[in-house]
RNA sequence: GGUCUGGUAGUUCAGUUGGUUAGAAUACCUGCCUGUCACGCAGGGGGUCGCGAGUUCGAGUCUCGUCCAGACCGCCA
């Protein structure tokens, strides 16, 4: 027997019990007359004693010889401490150790096994089994854990079936790049891993499970960021006989659900807002709407005044910037030189002061008037000692551009509390998304999105203003879950690829078994998909996915721990039938 | 594909205008220490300054290239 107790078990009431203890050496303390181990495993730490007079001599020189991380497993008596620590739950009691039994030596670790580490990002993901000894890390595993069942369980509650979808599938053009995999008993042909498993949950519409979730991987061979993973989990659902309403009842159900049992929050009903709306008050279709900052648009009072940058805009949006009167003109013109950088790239900005006096002083006063000004700060909402910021130029980049903006404000005056969660639903999505690159448009959300009732023959005359049953949830300025009503029926799906750009071969090809499906008798269906990773670290108040992973992969789809991706010897390559002709 | 930031001891970092033998903290090793818990005290070992070229009498420091890591834009139906 390894143990009869855990490192977080011991109390004062188990005082004089012979206990046997094992885990992991976190720190060594020797005064030579007596020496200290804290020994630490999943559930907690707890000190043991080796005492020159009560322990024998063998006992003591073992202890002697300890290093941090050694695997080891002591019997011994619990006894009360002399001074306690107030600190650790378990910190009236101690170990007094009988026999020592070295389990495992261990090197020393190349960073500190402590809450605050001082090992760097890399090194921990290259030693991640090391830094998930860290309570953080671990805590953050939990969590996530914590959330998947809480989630598994309301739905499963709510009579949705978890299903297993294939992950060796078809690769479509359509999206994002698939990761491909050869296959051997078909020699030059290759399987796809799902982006989603889109098709296979509506074909278990087709099939009558009525209602389905799965909590599954999913794979997109694109560039990464601090919250996309190549690899990342989605609980992903789907209904039949349902309508957009009813889809986001269930899941504001859900979600409502798990602000309570993972935060202990009652949050009221969900607020909606349109695509267009979200666009127009925050210039974002994930709003954060856990602070205000609202756009207004200026145009009426900023154009004729002989200002050639607004006279020539299509639109001028403001924001006022509670507080921001405070800024120093040196703290202005870094926000100017932030909104010029390449990543934002606004040709400048311009702004006016509502001072405590109750008089504006802006960086156009050569154009404007106080009225003027009046107007703007009354359109904005801003008040004696805010700043407004003021953007122009062609709508779509105007409203990225103060989008950045606005976050960064709200990032810099800590406006984001990372405990407060305000949900919020986006409706009414395009359908469809015109494409420079392809001149032509794409699916906004996927070609299996039913247009909005009776929108069908727009699509002939105004296609990008057609709207679709779709939806997403956003929680404080991040896509956490996004869906749609399908279409159902084979004319509507194929005369949607026809608008795509596929021909009626090529749709054949990549989603005839969907078109055929659909002739048996389908459903009307929609469903939801959430990101797992993304959710679990806003729930846990942080914004790296990475924390919430275990094994995560760097910014290059890297695993430094394995270091993979990596090349595959000869034999495999021939048994796949392939041959490698990489570009220099 | 692009923009930006960083790479110096096991680790986290400092390193001035280019100038002698590259420092600190921590970790590690040795010794001491009668209640430690960020233990304390004394001593010690530890460096191809990411890599390669260039400028220079002289490069951790300047230039170019390259690799690695991170953030962002494009991309992510």
């Amino acid at each position: 027997m390894y143990r009869t107790h855990n490192n977080g078990d011991l109390r004062l009431n188990h005082v004089a019990q012979n206990v046997v203890l094992s885990g992991w050496v976190q720190k060594i303390r020797n005064k030579g007359f007596m020496i200290w181990v804290d020994l630490r495993d999943r559930y907690g730490v707890t000190q043991l004693m080796f005492d020159a007079d009560r322990s024998t001599k063998q006992t003591m020189e073992a202890a002697s010889k300890l290093g941090r991380e050694f695997v080891i497993q002591v019997a011994g008596q619990v006894i009360e401490r002399e001074s306690k620590n107030p600190q650790l739950p378990t910190g009236d009691i101690e170990i007094l150790v009988e026999t020592l039994t070295i389990l495992n030596s261990a090197l020393t670790p190349p960073f500190t096994i402590e809450d605050q580490t001082d090992g760097g990002e890399d090194l921990r993901m290259k030693y991640r089994y090391l830094d998930i000894r860290r309570k953080p890390v671990r805590d953050n595993l939990v969590f996530r854990h914590k959330v998947s069942m809480t989630v598994r369980n309301y739905l499963s509650g709510q009579s949705f079936i978890e299903v297993e979808t294939p992950y060796l599938i078809k690769s479509t053009p359509e999206g994002a790049r698939d990761f491909v995999v050869p296959s051997r008993m078909n020699s030059g042909q290759f399987y796809a891993l799902p982006q989603s498993p889109q098709t296979f949950k509506q074909l278990l519409m087709v099939g009558g499970m009525d209602k389905y979730f799965q909590i599954v991987k999913c794979f997109r061979d694109e560039d990464l960021r601090a919250d996309r993973q190549p690899e990342f989990t989605q609980i992903d659902c789907e209904m039949a006989f349902v309508t957009q309403e009813d889809i986001l009842q269930t899941f504001e159900g859900l979600t409502r659900h798990l602000l309570k049992e993972i935060r202990g929050l009652d949050v009221a009903e969900f607020p909606r807002m349109t695509y267009d709306e979200a666009m127009e008050r925050y210039g974002n279709d994930k709003p954060d709407i856990r602070f205000g900052m609202e756009f207004a648009t200026l145009n009426s009072r900023a154009q004729h005044r002989n200002f050639g940058v607004f006279d020539q805009a299509e639109l001028i949006v403001g924001i006022a910037v509670p507080g921001g009167n405070a800024f120093s003109r040196k703290e202005i013109d870094q926000l100017i030189d932030w909104v010029k950088r390449p990543q934002v790239g606004a040709m400048g900005m311009v702004y006016c002061r509502c001072q405590e006096d109750g008089s504006f002083k802006s960086s156009v006063d050569k154009f404007f008037d106080q009225e003027d000004l009046s107007s703007w700060a009354e359109l904005t909402q801003a008040k004696t000692g805010d700043l407004i910021c003021v953007l122009s130029g062609q709508t779509d980049k105007v409203r990225a551009q103060l989008s950045a903006l606005r976050m960064e404000l709200a990032e810099r005056l800590g406006l984001r509390h990372a405990n407060e969660f305000a949900p919020l639903w986006v409706v009414d999505f395009p359908l469809l998304e015109w494409d420079e690159d392809s001149q032509r448009y794409h699916a906004m959300h996927h070609p299996f999105t039913a247009p909005k009732p009776g929108q069908l023959a727009l699509l002939e005359t105004d296609p990008g203003a057609v709207k679709a049953n779709a939806y997403d949830l956003v929680l404080n300025g991040n896509e956490i879950g996004g869906g749609s009503i399908r279409i159902h029926d084979k004319g509507t799906q194929s005369k949607m690829f026809d608008y795509l750009g596929f021909t009626p071969e090529e749709a054949q090809a990549q989603f005839g078994f969907l078109m055929e499906a659909f002739q048996f008798g389908a459903p009307p269906h929609g469903g939801i998909a959430f990101g797992l990773d993304r959710l679990v670290a806003i729930l846990g108040g942080q914004e790296t996915i990475r924390d919430f992973i275990a094994f995560p992969k760097n910014n290059a789809g890297r695993d430094v721990m394995i270091d993979a991706p990596a090349p595959i010897d000869n034999d495999q390559l021939s048994e796949l039938n392939l041959r490698l002709d990489l570009k220099p």
